[in-house]
RNA sequence: GCCGACAUAGCUCAAUCGGCAGAGCAGCCGCCUUGUAAGCGGCAGGUUAUGGGUUCGAUUCCCAUUGUCGGCUCCA
């Protein structure tokens, strides 16, 4: 009942509007004014309510310890029980600059202000704000409110101080590096418990422990950081990903094509990715004297196979296809097990078509792609259109054909999509596909992007019924994004419980004494005869010791076999959700096996 | 790259103040022949990430490097 009402007086309530979101920043200045009392020397930043919590940036004389947050979170319980007042005032900029003379960060805070072109999280706004202040206990702080009238509307045992991290002033890498404390706040402590149980579930699944624990890839120090080891089982994985992929695709015609890892200086010069990409390409080797670059992209190539012959207007649309591995530089601090690596493979497609099979061509490639996803178990999907920036290359009538082509082609999807006005690259327009895994996290996977640049930097032409050269308009896309991110995010949706039909392992066959053996593998013959990846438990083990581990490697079917199957030729049927089904005849399970196989269950 | 933390057996983790580096699991050997989430016993396993330094003595203290983790910036 509790949780009926909560959500429907959510519903339409904005998080800004929330008194969750006034208890988050309220919980924000007093760990300000915790901290300002621990170190009354401290500069303090900003501090605004985020997803889940908020956080709060210092400037202060010695690196914070996880004991500091400790004492910090108990001084915050002592102010939000003295239940202090949250006041505000409206002031001018100079009572605000005599106020804050000592606050550096605040002052740069109150410039933008009074220039009307900052607002207080110095993002820039069109109406020259009021400058406001809030006092609470002997703190105040610049700030736009809301807050609470009181702290003690704030539950101190629904608060927690989460961890402390280096944040940039105002984001930026080349302005001081301040300490930001991260905490979160709920209206009550099972809130919080529910909170810190959703951050253990995350854990839980985290794909570099799972990939651990079931032995599916790795990342090695002598190897490199973030270059990818795919064990039997992963690359097992991707194999069947792959497969599917490269059969959908030829379903629906795309031509398969493969590109070296490398190619020459002036290649990259003709695409353009030695002027706008070189920071993310890595040095060139010489060969014969010649410069040579690892290849961060796929798509010079692919235009080169394109230009090799004269192209008709009768052979558009063409739609290349490669699983082609590319190299970035990627900086030390950000590499992230197999969501951030520096050499990864894309599902990559380059599609050339003419303007007029533009519109069809752009429907194609968005249902294809939701049908990939879906494919997968990824059922709920939201898309975002971006367009044109303000420093753009291409005709801007071909811009507005494509646009209004992408739009519309979302409208006929009936996807829920966002709109971000100027947030497409300089070469064009795009849809990017975002996924909800099973725990309802975000993750960017296709991208579908029109390219007005490369085409020109290669003049790519083809003969059209006038007999002229005309320009193809070229698409590229990748449905994916790469696989080892993929494969990231698939570990984690599925918790390492993949579907039967891309399951590593799909039965164990679990004898239950040494005599069974003999029968065991004849049945696992059978199966692999029918198609099933199956293994035989053979070690001197318990057979509860054996169920233990196959159910732990999360192989979907457990096949126990003792006595009583062997004799009337069944076997004992076990799952890893821990049903029990029990015995049924071999026959019977294959077609159990075959029907979750192609119903990608 | 930047800020902070961390790196001990294949894996997960101990080791007090600077004084002989330990456990469970996995592995190997043996016994048990088992009915739905770990049977019992034994053996083996280490240049304590790498390289320097301080010290009679360093897993422990200091410096550098490599890598990992949490963030920032960036991003498939």
């Amino acid at each position: 009942m509790f949780i009926l009402e909560v959500s429907m007086a959510n519903v339409k309530e904005k998080y800004e509007d929330s008194l969750l979101y006034r208890i988050r920043h309220s919980a924000a200045h007093i760990m300000a004014q915790a901290v300002l009392e621990k170190f009354p020397e401290g500069k303090v930043a900003i501090g605004p309510p985020i997803e889940d919590g908020f956080y709060y940036d210092f400037d202060l004389p010695r690196a914070l310890t996880p004991e500091d947050l400790e004492s910090i979170e108990k001084r915050m319980r002592g102010i939000i029980q003295s239940g202090v007042n949250f006041e505000k005032k409206v002031i001018s900029a100079d009572e605000a600059k005599k106020l804050f003379h000592d606050q550096p960060f605040k002052l740069e805070l109150i410039a933008g202000l009074e220039s009307g072109e900052l607002d207080d999280d110095g993002n820039p706004t069109d109406v020259k704000p009021e400058i406001s202040i809030y006092t609470q206990g002997g703190f105040t702080d610049l700030c736009r409110g809301p807050h609470v009238e009181n702290s003690r509307q704030i539950n101190p045992t629904a608060i927690k101080l989460m961890n402390v991290a280096g944040a940039y002033w105002r984001g930026d890498e080349k302005r001081p590096m301040l300490q930001r404390i991260y905490g979160t706040a709920w209206s009550k402590p099972d809130e919080l418990k529910d909170y810190l149980w959703r951050l253990e579930e995350a854990k839980k699944r985290d794909h570099r422990k799972i990939g651990q624990e079931l032995d599916l890839f790795s990342i090695n120090e002598e190897v490199g950081a973030g270059l990818v080891l795919w064990h039997p089982k992963g690359a097992r994985i991707r194999k069947l990903i792959e497969d599917f992929w490269s059969q959908e695709h030829i379903n629906n015609d795309y031509d398969f094509v493969y590109t070296p890892h490398i190619g020459k200086a002036q290649l990259w010069e003709t695409s353009g990715h030695l002027g706008f990409y070189k920071d993310n390409m890595y040095s060139p080797v010489d060969i014969e004297g010649q410069q040579y670059f690892l290849k961060p992209m796929n798509c010079p190539f692919h235009l080169h196979i394109y230009k090799n012959s004269l192209r008709s207007y009768r052979d558009l649309p063409i739609r290349y296809a490669e699983e082609g591995t590319v190299y970035r530089y990627e900086r030390s601090g950000v590499l992230h097990g197999l969501m951030r690596v520096r050499g990864f493979t894309q599902d990559d497609a380059h599609h050339f078509c003419r303007p007029d099979q533009m519109p069809a061509e752009i429907d194609f490639v968005l249902s294809f792609s939701l049908h990939i996803l879906r494919s997968f178990g990824f059922s709920e999907i939201h898309a975002y259109l971006s367009t044109r920036p303000e420093k753009s290359v291409g005709d801007p009538a071909m811009w507005e054909d494509a646009e209004t082509a992408l739009q519309e082609s979302l409208d006929r999807s009936g996807l829920d999509y966002d709109v971000d006005r100027g947030g497409g690259a300089f070469y064009g327009p795009k849809i990017d596909l975002k996924v909800k895994d099973a725990i309802g996290r975000e993750w960017q996977l296709s991208t579908i992007q029109f390219d007005f640049n490369e085409p020109e930097r290669f003049d790519l032409t083809y003969i059209g019924e006038d007999g002229q050269p005309h320009r193809p308009y070229m698409i590229h896309r990748a449905l994916l994004g790469s696989l080892e991110r993929f494969f990231g995010v698939l570990i984690e949706h599925y918790a390492g419980a993949f579907p039967v039909w891309l399951a590593p392992v799909q039965a164990a066959m679990i004898p239950i004494a040494d005599r069974h053996l003999d029968y065991a593998r004849q049945v696992a013959q059978e199966l692999k005869k029918a198609g099933l990846r199956v293994i035989v438990d053979d070690r001197p083990e318990r057979m509860n010791a054996k169920i233990r581990d196959a159910q732990n490697q999360k192989i979907p079917y457990m096949l126990v076999i003792g006595d009583k199957e062997q004799e009337s030729g069944q076997v004992a049927l076990r799952l890893r959700n821990g049903e029990n089904p029990g015995p049924i005849p071999v026959a019977d399970f294959i077609a159990r096996a075959h029907a979750e196989i192609a119903a990608k269950s």
